[in-house]
DNA sequence: TTGTTTAATTACACTCAGTGCGATATTAAT
DNA sequence: ATTAATATCGCACTGAGTGTAATTAAACAA
């Protein structure tokens, strides 16, 4: 094995090349489309068409209609987990799932947000899948966060904070999404997160 | 007006009852086929045929497949609503969604919560449907809470909060089954809201 | 260069979920 | 008995997704 998967260089061949081409090539038509006439309004057939290859070869890149949108979504999942990973030891599980989550929020453009959640809103199949990635990033955090606090006996507390990140994170877009924009994802993840930690924690007394 | 719609009295004429007749036996005989062959194996005629209807009629009571499995769901939200609703007064938002989601989970037969489960885990496309159920859940509860806590600037922390009992309960969920219900539900869900409301306050100096 | 292997692309035919439309039967209301 | 709703059904259609097998293009070896 000469060349790793994700050789961008200039050895990748051909092949590789023209594969990773056509592939963006359906993405960004497949977008496009869903953009102009909605989720359910476009065909297959449609972006086909559009991305110059036949119905049948769509499903050589893609299992599914739905995977264009949550193809889009994947990486996420890794840029938290790679964000628990990278944070100072000093901190505690609570504080490094808020970091982690801040951190990413930052990275993605606030337009391509918007004009996203617009799209899922299209069609309630594609709602559905949406949430399965929203579970994906939990456990790839969950599992980031098991490497670095290990006692098995600790795995559901981690997993529950992880869960409460990406759910405050949720939430977050939902907010962010209803005011347009009005305010940076980040402030109102921000916001969402710690109003939450601060309702937790005012319940002190026996409980 | 004179009768109210989930009036199960005398009073409730033919049409009604066999109205409820009919989509319980749909239900009941689809859940059977989906057990027994699993849910994408099963299409809507062997459904209709085992319910002695037509295809057709199938989409008078169900608007697709999953549908049936979701209806089996569907009353949980309002179950858990209607614990928020009754609890006293005297407790905070956090001690409520606890006590809510523990009544709950006391009233769900076991074996029906095994069996269900395995039958989500027959198809992706059905898996993802379920947490669209629990945002639902999380929406019912959401609401209930801010009948008692209206302050509008608490409403996130209160999404937040009712995100963390329904996040909680689906691990438990999860949990639950793959001990295969070794534990009590009620159980395994405590120790993960409470492990987690630990996690949460462990961090309790300047954040 | 040529032949060989492997991967990409396509056409065709099929199954199944879901919808639109219109016809017929059944129950309720007057 | 008439009339108005409500249920049931058949038929034909669209569109997603799969199986199969044939064709084309790139990679590799001699």
């Amino acid at each position: 094995m000469k060349n790793s998967e994700h050789d961008s260089k200039a050895s990748v061949g051909l092949r590789e090349r023209k594969r990773r081409e056509t592939k963006k090539r359906i993405t960004e038509k497949g977008i496009d489309l869903f953009l102009q006439k909605g989720f359910d309004n476009t065909t297959l057939d449609e972006i086909a068409v559009a991305a110059g290859i036949s119905r049948r070869t769509f499903f050589y890149y893609f299992t599914s209609k739905d995977e264009i949108l949550l193809s889009l979504q994947s990486g996420i999942g890794e840029m938290l987990a790679d964000a628990v990973r990278t944070s100072p030891a000093s901190l505690l599980p609570i504080e490094v799932v808020r970091d982690a989550v801040v951190s990413v929020c930052k990275t993605i453009p606030t337009n391509d947000m918007i004009e996203m959640d617009r799209l899922m809103r299209t069609s309630p199949g594609v709602q559905a899948r949406k949430q399965v990635s929203y579970v994906q990033q939990e456990s790839a955090i969950h599992e980031a966060l098991r490497a670095r606090w290990p006692e098995p006996e600790r795995s559901t507390a981690l997993r529950v904070v992880a869960m409460l990140s990406v759910g405050a994170m949720r939430i977050a877009a939902e907010i962010f999404n209803r005011e347009k924009g009005a305010r940076p994802m980040v402030e109102v993840f921000e916001e969402a997160f710690d109003s939450a930690v601060r309702e937790v924690r005012s319940g002190e007394r026996r409980a």
